[in-house]
RNA sequence: CGCGGGGUGGAGCAGUUGGCAGCUCGUCGGGCUCAUAACCCGAAGGUCGUAAGUUCGAGUCUUACCCCCGCAACCA
């Protein structure tokens, strides 16, 4: 039997500096996905939250002049808020300073200590001691120090290490038995070859160079280093290792966690192995996205080239914003924003496509039918019924491309049911029908604007998990009140729009035109900042 | 010879198992007037990175080479 739950994931990100709209997007993502699965009847479940250990957090504090709890107090609050404006649905916020986690992991270091997976070895890094941190060799530049330039030492520090050597088999056997398991394949292409055909190393779980993080119990001057602390918020946010544990045997294994391709090897590895080490089932599917990149590459602040969400959603609004992130990267890959590309997308996607779709089949039903939809009839004809299929058909496509995560690809099959409608006014030219004496044009117009309205709600439900704020307007202005026939079910077959339904008597334009020159000015002075 | 991805009309991209080269934007021409100067149709424009091979037939398979990007181990 088919579980019936649905358990989504987004990293937890760490907190040193202002979310960017890459971070909202993973998050957008996520909730997009969620929404999706509870329009499917999936008893959903999504967890985001914060990554609050670390040394670069300890530093940060420092520099404010503050305590690292108080600020990531204060980064927790602005992150809730941040994702209260975006309207992300999320059903868990954990961070990994809260005494839920901390307990467990520090319970899970104790047994992995006790099972032998963890032992007590020497770290060995060049270290910079003015900034009092370890670099890898490939991170030096010039063989010095990649944040102020200086000289680095090879130093050594105790620390404790993951066997992960010990896993390597049966991570292999994992990945064979489950070639689905990363998202896209190029990933895990990218992953087995560099990482594990040639063999595992062992990682590094303790520090002593710093001491923000949950401690080992069984030896306080270490702190648990990152990667341990910080993915088993998964399993430790659902009350696993705990009395109250029925949300764990609920929804895990998750069914789909996503990260960015910059983390899929903590993920891909790392984490797979910590499960089995527990004896715990690996989550089904991660799904690594691409980058929002800038059009001189990536974002970053010494670019000055940074999109905050909240410059998008000020402006344009929320549902503009996310369908911009949501379209712009398709599966897998990297996605550019540019000020025009999002100005174009909003101007032609929103307003011409769809906005006015809805507004000139509104317009029509109250100019020709008193604002009432109309009866089929009996002129239901060959075009009608290309046209019904055709619809039927993207919705299909539409749910084959979220349940693999293709989001992009789904928005688009919407698009063309769009672009479809908009065709089918001109093939069947109702103004002309209008004018018609005989009772055949009469009949043809109303299966006209009925199809385009029944079009119009199905395009409305299909918009929910992505842009509820739109969808909601769309059902409103056509009228539609009852509930049943707001559902993902009622899309399933044809025709549940109900005649007699008294649309609004003046549309009301879901979004209106942007000038280019003016918006793009606005983001580009909004990126300096 | 580290690994992976990509190089397709002006721009950005699709192209599943090899079978007449597509989409979006832009350009040009036309249609329509219900609508947010929106919508619809048509046209121009590509030797599908280069070279060779397999095949009746290759953007799609093989080999070599060139260019771009990502990853390269504890950096969230």
């Amino acid at each position: 039997m088919e579980k019936n739950t649905f358990y989504v994931t987004t990293p937890i990100y760490y907190p040193s500096g202002k979310f960017h709209i890459g971070t909202a997007y993973t998050t957008v993502l996520a909730d997009a996905m969620k929404r999706y699965k509870i329009a499917r009847g999936y008893d959903s479940y999504m967890l985001t939250g914060l990554d609050e250990h670390g040394q670069k957090i300890q530093e940060v504090a420092l520099k404010n002049g503050t305590t690292p709890q108080e600020y990531v107090d204060e980064m927790a609050e602005a992150a809730k808020k941040l994702w209260k404006y975006m309207d992300i649905e999320y059903d868990d916020f954990i961070r990994t300073t809260e005494e839920r986690h901390t307990k467990t992991v520090e319970d899970i270091f104790d047994r992995l200590m006790e099972q032998g997976d963890i032992y007590l070895g020497e770290y060995e890094g060049w270290y910079c001691t003015p900034c009092e941190t370890f670099f890898t060799e490939t991170q030096l530049v010039d063989g010095k120090c990649p944040d102020c330039g200086r000289e680095v030492k090879k130093m050594k520090e105790e620390s404790y290490f993951f066997n992960m050597k010990k896993y390597q088999k049966r991570l292999e056997e994992f990945y064979a038995q489950n070639p689905d398991f990363i998202a896209p394949e190029s990933r895990k292409n990218e992953l087995f070859n560099n990482f594990i055909k040639p063999g595992l190393e062992d990682l590094c779980v303790s520090r002593t160079s710093f001491d923000w993080g949950v401690k080992v119990r069984k030896n306080p001057k270490h702190v648990v280093y990152v990667w341990l602390d910080a993915l088993t918020n998964y399993i430790t946010a659902l009350g696993y290792g705990t009395e109250e544990n029925s949300k764990f045997q609920k929804y895990w294994p998750a069914d789909l966690q996503i990260v960015g391709k910059d983390i899929i090897r903590f993920h891909g590895i790392y984490w797979p192995i910590f499960l089995m080490a527990l004896d715990l089932p690996i989550p089904k599917k991660l799904y690594a996205h691409g980058w929002i990149m800038m059009k001189d590459g990536k974002m970053s602040k010494s670019k000055g080239n940074i999109v905050y969400p909240e410059l998008l959603i000020e402006r344009y609004g929320l549902d503009a914003t996310k369908y911009f992130l949501l379209k712009e990267l398709q599966y897998g890959q990297d996605g550019i924003f540019t000020p025009e590309g999002f100005v174009e997308r909003y101007n032609i996607d929103l307003c011409n496509d769809l906005g006015n779709l809805l507004n000139r089949t509104i317009g029509m039903l109250n100019k020709y039918f008193a604002g009432t939809i109309p009866m089929i009839g009996k002129a239901k004809n060959e075009q009608d019924d290309e046209l019904e299929a055709f619809v039927l058909e993207k919705v299909k496509q539409v749910e084959d491309n979220m349940e693999s995560v293709h989001v992009s690809n789904a928005l688009q099959d919407i698009w063309d049911i769009i672009a479809r409608s908009n065709k089918y006014i001109d093939e069947t030219a109702p103004w002309v029908l209008a004018k018609s004496e005989e009772a055949e044009g009469k009949e043809k117009l109303a299966s006209c604007m009925y199809h385009l309205a029944e079009n119009l709600r199905m395009i409305a439900i299909l918009l929910q998990p992505f842009m509820k704020e739109t969808s909601q307007k769309m059902l409103e202005q056509l009228g539609i009140k009852d509930e049943a026939n707001k559902t993902w079910n009622s899309i399933k077959t044809y025709g549940a729009i109900k005649p007699e339904t008294k649309v609004i008597e003046k549309g009301e334009p879901l979004f209106m035109r942007l000038d280019m020159e003016e918006e793009v000015n606005y983001i580009r002075e909004g990126m300096q900042k």
